[in-house]
DNA sequence: TGCTCCATGTAACACGTTACATGATTGC
DNA sequence: GCAATCATGTAACGTGTTACATGGAGCA
């Protein structure tokens, strides 16, 4: 369980409702990892039942049903001790590559547009991290210990678009041959 | 659903049993993408139920309770069906980014010896994949289409493992500033 | 009035993990 | 005889996805 913890990490630098977790998540998370509201909503649930979040109606005098969720003495406590845990990598596990694998076992059968367009996804998210990362960490300015790991998380999404990038491009190569 | 089809074209090219599938689950797709053996065993018996693989006992008469599955048509078409549908990236969603965010936010907490065992875990992948591409895609060889696909799989998951090793480092020095 | 967005939720299901169980074969 | 490995399975649970539902607020 680690949506939880990616969660609290977020409340943490900024108290939010469900629904502004669902549609941000957070910039530096949120980019790499998507959580539909269901999950968010039942994950929130659980945590404040466990004593790790506190909610409060929002103050906006009744007029919503917003509840904004803050990180509890108790849930920090939790976050520090998960954050030392030993970690496994994460697989590959790109759905791409086991289609790759039937063509070349039965193919050719024509993976070249689906290729296209996944090389296209790819530089068009490279392009979005790429404008957020001169608006949010100009070159040439010092940065805080934080900011400098922000920047880091994200240079890490631009590492990975510009891997899958290269890799449909080259795939498009040896398919062509 | 993936891993039927994945399971597949691992039997298109040589049948096999649950056991064996779960050891190696095919070479050049089981490097990074693990599947426990309860999991293939429940969706070897759907895809049997589905009519897209049948199984016979194994030929040593019958002292062992082996199975061997191999595709039928209808799979192989449902297989070609699959390989055309459009795919989702993979998130990269690794635990390592949200421990460092929440080091980020109410850290320094010491991550290094952690980020240090995940390099050298790359490391160690990486010189396994490099074993086996020596191995089995030698130098100056030509290859069959078949094992340029092969082999260009095989590289997706080095370049993997050297990104994955090169960011460990990098976030180390990154740390210890 | 009707549309879109805000904001939260229930229910059912698919997929993945962990624990436990069974019995046969092989090797020391 | 005992342990390890082969080979298959059941059960329970945790996480992620999809469909559907509800009602208020803001705007043309």
């Amino acid at each position: 369980m680690s949506l939880a913890h990616a969660l609290m990490t977020s409340l943490l630098e900024k108290p939010s409702s469900g629904y502004d977790l669902a549609r941000r998540f957070d910039k530096s998370i949120g980019f790499f990892w998507h959580a539909t509201h269901q999950q968010i909503y039942r994950e929130l649930a659980r945590m404040e039942k466990a004593g790790w979040i506190a909610s409060e109606a929002a103050p906006d005098g009744g007029k919503t049903r917003k509840r904004l969720y803050q990180v509890c003495p108790d849930g920090e406590t939790e976050l520090r001790r998960w954050v030392l845990e030993p970690t496994a990598p994460t697989d590959l596990r790109d759905e791409l590559m086991v289609r790759l694998r039937a063509d070349a076992a039965i193919g050719p059968l024509g993976l070249e547009p689906e290729l296209r367009r996944r090389q296209a996804l790819h530089e068009a998210r490279l392009a979005a991290y790429r404008a957020i990362e001169q608006r949010d960490f100009p070159i040439g300015r010092s940065l805080s210990r934080e900011a400098r790991i922000q920047h880091m998380i994200l240079k890490t999404g631009i590492m990975y678009e510009e891997a899958w990038a290269r890799w449909s491009a080259e795939t498009l190569k040896l398919l062509a041959e």
